[in-house]
Order: structure tokens, then sequence, then C-alpha cells
RNA sequence: CGGGGUGUGGCGCAGUUGGUAGCGCGCCGCGUUUGGGACGCGGAGGUCGACGGUUCAAGUCCGUCCACCCCGACCA
């Protein structure tokens, strides 16, 4: 490719709207330009290594008996009717009318669509097993799109979904994608790591998300170097600490003037934080018969731990939380501040595991400055739920094997779902098994964002100057320069250059040519953007010794080899850097 | 949805007590220059986010709305 013809410019300057490394040189370097808030356009350079990222997903698709399809993005409502995720997704899904009125649906994931044709084409176990996948565009309307394209709400993604008779079916197609995805993350040279998973609006009960390590990242992820313990916070396990027994004491109510924080309170009494109970109220979304319905939850988690909200969202089965108004709160006969769960009713209650353990809590006594003293669950009050609803933190034990873990941040870069036969039985996609037997097709679900991909590959690879694409998804392998004008031989440098743009595209290397009538200043700072692996520059300085100038974009060292064995050493060069990254798929233990 | 911020040419920005819009980069033409974002001269390009109001006069003051960014909530 010709630069001079390239669609896409160069920036000096970052748009003040771009804050991090990925976003900010993507932009720079024309890979992309935004639209609206989460949607961009992939300029050419861009959609280059998409296309190459998604080649790479292919092949390891294929590799585990993947079949590539298509399907489409706008569904009728029905199929999401079919599944109830039409009522229990949220203003998250795009919705819209077509012209006759009938309610349609921009995809946000597949299962829908995979379902309704399974459930005419899978009849027999013969069929099974059998893996599907396709790379198409999502919509999701994210609340907040942010760094550039780490989150949108239009992607392209790379979703598979296998098709099984029985759970251990399942299990080794699950195993396989664990691996392939490995392979996909270390062909595109992104460091990334496997972490137990909420399962989310997905349904199921097991998933992986691997996450790319990086301050930038959204999700925090509790990690055990220990025995590698890992976990995305959302469902993070620890062991907690009891408190020493006591002999349960008598139930006491003292005053406590404005002590409505466990801090406050815990200085106020003079005791620790851990003997205190703290209270927090949540509203609730559960979904029954009639549809949504909103109920107070008070939930109580000892005073130096806080709740983890996806914890409690599953313990209660509610579909979507928020935080309870204080009027909300006080309709149930709580005062904020100095809420507890004795004498309250008509109020559903959800304690922390580790509550009935301890001992001769300080909670609230539901009056203006007042606290009880040696609460005791069982005793003084009892919950209608009993689970572990605290958040792990950094330096918590790890509920494995005991040391304390970190808490690190990343980037969801893919996931692995077991879906089990949720969908499948929502719409009766079942199949005739060998006994004779309908039973529902056991299903599981795998996606990669390409887009995400490339900016978190962007954001672990450039320095000030720019991008330093890995060879596998590099917009082109060889940046060729050719520095015309000055006092030598301008002819001669051109069609030199023009030669041995012509004979690398000859031996198939993907070369992008900057022909432009520039200073070389320009085009050295342009080529160290885009960030392409391997740079030539004919020039007439090199050109006199009959040989050309090659760099490596990360490594400080330029040297000048002879013209007429440049392809040899350049395609040469080119196959050590593709070794370097495809020769290193290591083969993952399952965890 | 809560908190904070920003909207002026493709990008980055300035614009005074209200007086009819400017700078740098980029773009076009001519010339000089040519191995790390050169220089001179001459140009093109703006309904100042939108609507309404105040005023003789609004980029500037007031109101409403919209868009975009950041933090949080949320999220595969």
């Amino acid at each position: 490719m010709r630069m001079s013809r390239l669609l896409s410019q160069t920036l000096r300057e970052a748009p003040s709207d771009a804050e991090i490394a990925s976003h900010q040189l993507l932009i720079r370097a024309g890979y992309i330009k935004q639209l609206a808030a989460g949607i961009f356009t992939a300029m050419p350079l861009a959609k280059r290594s998409l296309t190459k990222i998604e080649n790479i997903m292919r092949d390891e698709m294929n590799k585990i008996d993947g079949q590539e399809m298509s399907m489409p993005v706008v569904h009728p409502a029905e199929i999401w009717q079919a599944t109830g995720r039409w009522g229990k997704v949220g203003p998250e899904m795009g919705r819209f009318q077509d012209r006759n009125g009938r309610e349609m649906v921009l995809a946000m994931t597949h299962e829908e669509a995979v379902v309704d044709i399974i459930k005419d084409e899978i009849q027999s176990y013969r069929q099974l097993p059998m893996m599907i996948y396709h790379i198409q565009t999502k919509w999701r309307d994210d609340p907040r799109p942010r760094a550039g394209l780490i989150r949108v709400r239009e992607f392209t993604m790379k979703d598979s979904y296998s098709l099984d008779r029985d759970w251990a079916g399942l299990d080794l197609q699950y195993a396989n994608h664990y691996q392939a995805y490995f392979n996909i993350f270390a062909r595109c040279k992104l460091p990334v790591i496997a972490v137990e998973s909420d399962v989310g609006m997905m349904g199921g009960n097991m998933a992986h998300e691997y996450m790319y390590l990086t301050p930038v990242g959204e999700d925090t992820l509790l990690i055990c170097d220990e025995c590698g313990y890992s976990a995305n916070r959302q469902i993070a396990e620890l062991q907690k600490e009891k408190a020493g027994e006591e002999k349960q004491k008598k139930l006491k109510k003292v005053a406590t003037p404005d002590a409505k924080t466990i801090v406050g309170l815990a200085e106020y009494l003079k005791i620790p934080e851990h003997k205190t109970a703290k209270a927090v109220f949540m509203m609730a979304a559960i979904q029954d018969q009639e549809g949504d319905k909103e109920k107070l939850v008070f939930a109580i988690v000892r005073g130096d731990m806080d709740l983890n909200e996806t914890k409690l969202l599953n313990a209660v089965g509610a579909k979507a939380l928020r935080p309870a108004e204080e009027s909300e709160i006080a309709a149930s006969g709580a005062v904020p501040g100095y809420a507890s769960p004795v004498g309250l009713k008509n109020i559903m209650v959800v304690v922390d595991d580790l509550i009935p353990e301890s001992t001769n809590l300080v909670a609230g006594a539901n009056e203006e400055g007042f606290h009880f003293m040696n609460v005791n669950y069982g005793r003084d009050f009892v919950a209608d739920v009993v689970a572990d609803i605290v958040a792990a933190r950094d330096g918590d034990a790890c509920s494995k094997c005991g040391s304390p873990m970190k808490a690190l941040r990343g980037v969801e870069v893919g996931n692995i779902f077991k879906l089990g036969t949720w969908y499948s039985e929502a719409v009766g996609a079942t199949f005739q098994d060998s006994d004779g037997k309908e039973k529902p097709v056991v299903m599981g679900s795998y996606g990669i964002g390409s887009g995400r991909l490339l900016a978190s590959v962007a954001e672990e690879y450039n320095d000030k100057y720019g991008l330093m694409m890995p060879i596998t998804i590099a917009p082109y392998e060889v940046h060729l320069v050719e520095l015309v004008g000055g006092k030598g031989d301008s002819e001669k440098v051109h069609l030199a250059a023009e030669k041995l743009y012509q004979d690398l595209i000859q031996e198939g290397v993907e070369v992008l040519f900057d022909d432009r009538d520039e200073s070389p200043g320009v085009k050295f700072n342009d080529a160290d953007l885009i960030g392409i692996p391997l740079r030539l520059t004919v020039g007439h300085r090199a050109l006199q010794e009959g040989g050309i100038e090659i760099k490596i974009r990360h490594e400080s060292e330029k040297k000048v080899i002879p013209l007429d064995k440049v392809v040899e050493i350049v395609t040469e060069i080119i196959q050590d850097l593709y070794a370097g990254v495809e020769d290193n798929l290591d083969t993952v233990e399952f965890k």
C-alpha cells in the first residue's frame, strides 16, 4: 500500500477526550475514528489488524472443530421473549420497531439465535458434539462507554457455541476453548490470565474470564500467588477470620449519639470494628410470574468488611440491585444510621455467613441515637438467607490456601461460560439420545471482542514515539520509507525504493510504502507512531554504499544491509518475528 | 442514574468590561530546503453545540436542551 493513497492522517496531538495510551495512539496513528460515544470506525490500518486478529481466532476455532457461520444482527423480539431475556435485560438491549410495528432486537449476543436454529436442526445425538462460531457485530447500550476501544457500545465479537449431548461433552469442549483462547491471546502477544467469574446475564454454572492485567482495567481481580487461585472480585472467595468465641452476653441498649458510621461507632464505644454489624439496604428487582417487583433487602456484614453486591444479588436471586433511598429504608421501620435486624418484620434479611459465628455484636436499635450491644444471631434475630456476601479485598486470605491475596486491575478480553441446558430447555431445543429419550442440548458459549483485543495490545506495546504492534497483528509487516530530495540522486533513490517495494510484494511481504513528499523527520515519526515492526529506509546515504537501512521498531539499533540481499534478509527477519510469537504457545493446565 | 468537566475551522487551543472571530498544527499554490515533526510568500476553510431570552449589538450575559469526556453506579 502506498501511503500517499492511504485513508488516514496521523495527528501530532491527541484529541483532548482521549486519556489512555491505546486510545490516544490508535487515534493519532490514524487507526480509528470516533463517530459517537462508544461507536468507532475502523480505518484501513485498524481494519487490517482486526482482520488478522479475526483470522487467528478462525484458525484456533477451526482447530477445535468449529464451523464458521454468520447469524443476524437484527432479531425478532420473539426469540428473546422465548428465553425470557426480553424482560430480563434492561435498557442495555437495543430495541426498535420495524415498519410494521414488530418489536426487534439488536443482538447483544447470540444464544437466542443459536437455539432457534438448533431446535430444528439438531434431532439426534448422532449429530453431536458440535461447535459453531461466528464473528459478528454486537450492540450493547452500555451506560458508560469509555477508554477508547476498550469499552464500546458497538463491537465485533467472535462468539462460539458448543453443543453436546451431556455434561461430559461440555466439559471437554469447555476445556478445548480454555486452551484455544490462550493460544489466540498468545498469538496476538497479549499476556492474559484466566480467572473464575460470575455468570451474569448469561446464566449457567461455570465461567472464566481472560484478563489482561493493566492499571487502566476496570475489573478488579483477586489473585493468590501462592496457590494460583484467581477470581473476579465479583465472586472472589476468601477465608474469613473469626473473632474469638465469647459467651453470649445480655442484650443491652446504649446511647450512641452521632455514631452513624461504623468508624464513628467503633470510636465512640471504644470497640474494634469487627465487633459491629454493618447494615446495608438495597432495593432488589426480583422477577416472579407477574413481572418485576422491587423488594427491600437488608444485608448485614461484619463492620470491618464490605458488601459484595454481586454475591448478594446471586444470594437473593435478584435481577438487579440498587442502593435504597432513605425514605424506602424508613418505610420498613428501620432508622438509617441506627438500623438493626432486631425487631424488624416484613423485610428480607440477608446476613453474611460469618455473622452467625460472631458473638456479642453491636447493631443499631432502630432508634435515633441508640445501638444494641451484645446482639447475637439466632437469639436476637434470624435471617431469611445466610450466605457469603462480603467483598474480598487486597490482603485477604485465599480461600484455597490461606495466603494473602493481591487485588489487581484488568481488562476482560474474553470469556467462556458453561451454559448447560438453560437456553435449550427454554425453547425446547432437544434431541433424541441413544436411550430413546428427548434431552435438551447441553451448551457452552465463548466470546472474544476483536476491537478490545486490539486496544489491549496497543495498550501493552507502545513507547513515547507510538505503537509497537506485534507482527502477527500489525497492519503491515514492513514500513518502507523512501527519502528523496536533498543533495543525493533522488531519481536513483526513488527507483531503488520502488523496485524494492515491488520485489517485496512479489515475495508476499505486506508493505506500507511511504512514497509521500514529506521530510525525513515526518516520515520517521509517522513510522514510529503507526508501529509496524520492521522499517526499511531507502536514502542516498546508505544507497551510495549499495545498501538500505533496516530497523526493528522495538529495538534501537539500525543496520545497513546490501541492496541485493534485502528481500532475503527481510523475509528471514519476518519469519523470526512470527516464530518469536507463535512458537511460544504453551499448553495451559485447566483450572 | 449521581458527581465533576468540556463544547469556537480536520486536530490542539486563545478570545479582555458585550462592539461583528484569532493563533499553532494540518490543508491548497509558488519557491527554497531534505536522514528524526524545515522555512518564506500567498491562499482556502468557522450557522462559535442547539434553541429561546436580554440588548442598538451576544462566542461573551440569562434560561432550556443536546453532545462528548472523567469518577462512581452498572456491565459479556
